[in-house]
This record gives C-alpha cells, structure tokens and sequence, in this order.
DNA sequence: TTTGTTATTGAAAATAGATTTCATTTAGCG
DNA sequence: CGCTAAATGAAATCTATTTTCAATAACAAA
C-alpha cells in the first residue's frame, strides 16, 4: 500500500485514542475507517462529508464516500464527532469532539471553519428559571457560538 | 374560489402583521403566499416544508410545494421565520418567530414540537470570557432548548 | 373598470445529497 | 494460513431541494 502521510505525522494522539474506542467496542479498524478517523482527528475545523471524503484519499486512495458517511455516523453515535448546523448554513459538517466527556459546546470561526470547544456555558440558572416559567421538562440544550478566530480577523 | 377557512379564523394578528411587512417591501401578496403566511402564524410547532405545503393546501388548493420552498425562504430573509435544527434531528423544519424584533431562540418540546420562545438567555457574561480567553471576535450565538411541553409530559 | 407590466406561480426536469443493495474484500481470530 | 462475519465500494435508488420556463395574476396607471 502506497502511504501518503507518514505514520509519524499521519497518526496523532486523539485518533489513537479513538482507535482504541473503536476497538474496545468490537468494531474493526479498517484501512477505511484509519483514513477517516485521522482526518477527522487531524484538525479542528468543521468539513462536509464530501470535504472529508476528498481529504481521507490522501490516506487511503480507494475509500469511497458511502464509507466517509457511514463512519461519520458511527463516530457520531459514539460522540467523537458532531454535526454542525452553524446558524442557517452548513447544516450538515462534521467536526471532532475534543473534550473528553461530559457536556461542551462549540466555538466556530465563520471564514475557516476552525472548532473551538468550551465547557462552561452556565446556562443552569437561566435553563431553571425558564423551566419553571414555561412548565417545560427541560432535557437538554444546543448552543453555537460563531465569530472570526484571532487568524481570521 | 373555494374557502376553507373563514376569514375571521383563518387570519391571525400575525399574519396580518406579516403581510404588511411584505407590501411594504413591495413583495406581492398572492394567495399562494398568503396561505403559507397563514400557515406558519397559526401554530407555534415547527413544521417540514412539505408538512407546511400540505397543511397551507386547505387554504389555497393549487399551492404548490415549490412555491412553499421560495415563500419559507423569504419569510427566512424577513426574520419571520426561523429553521430549527433541534440536535442531531429535523435539520430542516421551520417555526414562526413571534417574538418581535431583537434577540431570542427557541425552546422546543421534543414530542409536540410546539416551540416557545425566550429572550433571555443571560449569555452576554460567558461569551465575554469566552472571547477573552480566546482571542475570537464573537458575532453571534444560536441557542436551542429541547425538553417535553406541559401537556406532553 | 380596463390594460400593461412584471413579479410570481406551478409543472416538470435537473441537481444534489444521502441511503440501500449486493457481490466482493478483509480484519481479526483460532 | 484458512474461516467467518463485518465492512467495503460501485451502482442503483431514494429524497429533498433547486432550476427552468411558459402561463398566470398582482397591482399600478390610465
Ligand atoms: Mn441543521
Ligand atoms: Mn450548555
Ligand atoms: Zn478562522
Ligand atoms: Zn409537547
């Protein structure tokens, strides 16, 4: 197999670790799912399928798109990646969960996509208030926030 | 033309409100438009286009899907209405938005998919920060409450 | 009212995005 | 090495949305 990115700098730590998940769970580490997996881990900026499909082939000339969305949608089921909706545009990008466990949200740079993640929305008091105003059974909540990063501006 | 709605049930405030913001754009108001108007300001639930199409057709029969697309998008320009993405799920449905002017967002029941909105999400001190400690020039910010509505619990 | 202009419409065709099907390949295990 | 089930890629299919275009109708002006 011809490599187009050394195993080096091909490989970093968060695709490992997520290797590992994928392991842990039975899944097997294909060719396929390793070119996904590290493109996704490899930078931070949020990317439609067909954006990472062409991105992966670099890794691994013969993988196909239906296996870019296939694979994005096991990594979504295990919360290593998440759907960006970005306002009304792009409603349908991936980009990598950084943070380890527990709840987060995210931080998107509106010129290069570039995902930030942030743990500390507290939200808790204004999410209570509004409960007990509306009646609502409150289960969860979505928060975007977008701007320009400092390379960006 | 056939009615099916009287033009006293058929007609709410909102829409009525809504229709003068379009004449006074110079946008024409046509029945077809008219019926989707009617039909976004007579429910809070957020809806697919093709849900809107056929609820809109009881209002004007010849309605046609591709007229609901270009109506959904225009009102979207108008800030009258909103897209909901609701998580993972219905990435393409549209709510009134009946809050007039200013900032808000959407607290969705999960079952129903009644949408209430709320003006005070308190974030302005967390993004403060959040900028701050990362060096974004933060523009905006798109916030999404899921829960069960008091009648769905 | 009638008329003229032009925005708007609906049907059909085209596009785009995503999913299903299925024969073939391959990861992981003994 | 084989075995076997999981996973893959190509093609077919499905679904949502957009474009095209001739016909219609809103509305302003006469
Ligand atoms: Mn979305
Ligand atoms: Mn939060
Ligand atoms: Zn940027
Ligand atoms: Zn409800």
């Amino acid at each position: 197999m011809k490599r187009f990115f050394s195993k080096k700098e091909g490989m970093s730590t968060l695709a490992k670790i997520w290797e590992d998940h994928l392991r842990a769970r039975g899944y097997r580490l294909t060719k396929a799912r390793r070119a996904v997996l590290e493109t996704m881990a490899s930078e931070t900026g949020h990317r439609t399928p067909e954006e990472i499909h062409r991105q992966a082939r670099w890794r691994y000339r013969k993988l196909g798109l239906v296996t870019v969305y296939r694979t994005l949608a096991l990594l979504e089921r295990l919360n290593l990646v998440q759907r960006v909706h970005q306002g009304k545009m792009r409603c349908h990008s991936f980009a990598a969960v950084r943070l380890e466990k527990g709840h987060h949200h995210q931080l998107i740079c509106r010129t290069c996509g570039h995902v930030e993640e942030f743990p500390d929305c507290a939200l808790d008091r204004t999410l209570r208030k509004l409960q007990a105003r509306t009646g609502f059974a409150i289960e969860s909540h979505h928060l975007e926030v977008v701007g320009q990063c400092p390379k960006c501006q």
